[in-house]
DNA sequence: TCCAGCATTCAAAGCGCTTTGAATTATCCC
DNA sequence: GGGATAATTCAAAGCGCTTTGAATGCTGGA
């Protein structure tokens, strides 16, 4: 049996018009549904589905969403919390027939990489990630009319947009009190970098609970950064070796805690019996503790659900061009681990 | 300045044909060198660039390589390996203009998936990823006739294909071999899950190295699974609570190491003085070791390049469908760290 | 039986590019 | 100066689909 790679050869075998066979295989009303049948009958026989390439030019659309990440120069990471967003997003494009396609760039590259995608029109919209304060992506985008949706927020910005994210001021507001209650009051922040909107919010998040509690904020106790595992080492190790060292920790990601974890173990500290740690959890497949008690306190939100929720949003707007922008705000959740004790001061 | 959107219109502006302008675009030596300056300035003014999909139709090649990574259903990971491998790939496709496209299925309907891509011809090419052991989705590849290269190998598959592939038998014979000089007699392997060809493959190396130095293979001392945080951390602790436990654990990847440490903690032991452990690194960004000692000893490759030259055979093959098949086998290289000590006998 | 009116089907145009084959212009050499 | 050849440019076809606007077939009520 050889497939049939086009349409007009499989309308000439059901000896139909290639409108009637295109509707049918569309699901068009106007066909008759014994047609239709014969119709579908026949494709599945012979292996036929549309051509790609031609249905996109004669519809219009290009039925991918590009997502662009981007590492700056100095430190080209690719993020890993990337993959949990994706496979969420991905649920949702398998849903609409839609393709992702993924870019990197360097961050000087990515505003040229959005006017080429928009004067080629090679995507129907994209996905703006890890946005900063003030992030000049979004004016861009709504400039050049391409339809997106940012992961996060960016303060600042004055401009619509449609975005999904995190309410992360509340979540370290929360996560701080959680400390404060059990105690603590000297408590260390390991945060990502400072110019990223999110880890903005969490350390005003941070802050607000401080003030709440009569404290203030010593900026010598937070540590700004990319979240990697060395960059977790290095700053709990100063921390630690600081006069009036903190009691306890919080950690934007559970990549930094495992740095973390390193320098506490080389100062021969345990977690919980001698520091208190919290971690911002993004629910990484790779680190998920199965166990019954979770190693760490955390506050948890799955950024696999961040990635459906936000190329639903975008398909949505894609669809609607003029539909009101809107934003979707997820509360995370605090989970109590084994990582956060009750301060006892030291008896010396 | 209104930009301009097709060629039609750029053609009427500058009073030529739309052969021509096209021509002078991509290139063409028939092209006055006058005329093409004209044309080339017209463009970049009026910000124009040939709609992809008016391109992709008429050219007959989807400029599109596909990336489908599959889970299992049990566990639905997404590698974090996958990151630096495609922050290589996307390398040598901006040299070539092509796009890449990511798909995440479950295990079970990555073949659907293929035929899908081809029947549709959506894309030029595609890579296959973590490859098992008879893996029958190469034979399926070439029935299809999609080009494709694997990033691996896979045992027992007698057709020809394109891979590229670490050395990983040479790599843990070599590894273990570090080991076993070191006075170790006693080496653990938590390794990935034995229906991987790599897996196996690392398993074949370390055996030869001991088998070499008439050494059993001791099939409890070897651990195979996911390799998460949580396998790592239980092996290790199985490896550890066994009469005979190991002196050294070799293993199959940083994250895996990331558990051995948390079980060595647990039970008060110190890598490199109370166990050597040496791992094979595939040089994830996010955990590489800014220091000059590293942490760990380790088996280095570096999964980006894979990436890149993984990308480069597919494309080539692409362009020459004739050019016969071929591999490329990349070694690991050994640096040593800290992690690892000459076994001193506890002296009781 | 006839025709309005709905249900189906169809031929052809169009999406925006590349490419074929022909036409036009420029250049060269005797 | 003129025909041959090389250098440029062009009109039109084609990629494989969707969609428009028209045509045909069928139904039932008068």
């Amino acid at each position: 049996m050889k497939n049939i790679t086009n349409l007009k050869q499989l309308s000439s075998i059901l000896e139909l018009s290639q409108t009637t066979v295109s509707r049918a295989l569309n699901g068009f009303p106007e066909v008759n549904e014994k047609t239709r049948h014969r119709v579908q009958i026949a494709a599945k026989k012979y292996n036929y589905l549309p051509n790609t390439r031609a249905k996109r030019l004669a519809s219009g659309k290009s039925m991918t969403i590009a997502h662009i990440i981007s590492s700056s120069k100095e430190h080209e990471l690719v993020n890993p919390i990337f993959s949990d967003f994706i496979a969420g997003a991905t649920e949702r494009y398998k849903e609409g027939n839609y393709d992702l396609m993924l870019t990197l760039a360097k961050d000087e590259d990515e505003v040229e990489i959005y006017k080429d995608l928009a004067a080629r029109s090679a995507v129907d919209g994209v996905v703006v990630h890890a946005p900063k304060i003030n992030d000049n992506r979004i004016a861009m985008l709504n400039k050049l009319g391409l339809p997106f949706v940012v992961h996060g927020r960016s303060s600042g910005v004055q401009e619509n947009y449609n975005w999904v994210d995190v309410n992360n001021e509340n979540a370290f507001f929360r996560a701080t009190e959680f400390l404060l209650d059990l105690g603590h009051n000297s408590i260390g922040l390991i945060n990502g970098n400072p110019d990223m909107d999110f880890a903005m919010r969490r350390a005003a998040g941070y802050s607000r609970a401080l003030t709440k509690n009569q404290l203030d904020t010593d900026t010598t106790k937070i540590y700004s950064g990319d979240m990697t595992e060395p960059f977790g080492y290095t700053s709990t190790l100063k921390l630690l070796e600081a006069k009036n060292a903190p009691t306890a920790i919080i950690s934007s990601s559970i990549i930094l805690a495992i740095g973390i974890r390193r320098a506490l173990e080389d100062k021969n500290l345990k977690i919980g019996r001698d520091i208190s740690v919290l971690i911002f959890d993004d629910d990484l497949s790779y680190f998920r503790d199965e166990g019954k008690i979770p190693l760490f306190t955390s506050a948890k939100s799955s950024v696999r659900e961040a990635g459906y929720k936000s190329a639903n949003l975008l398909l949505d707007a894609i669809d609607n061009p003029n539909q009101e922008k809107q934003g979707i705000l997820l509360e995370a959740e605090l989970t109590i681990g084994s990582s956060t004790k009750r301060y006892k001061p030291a008896h010396k």
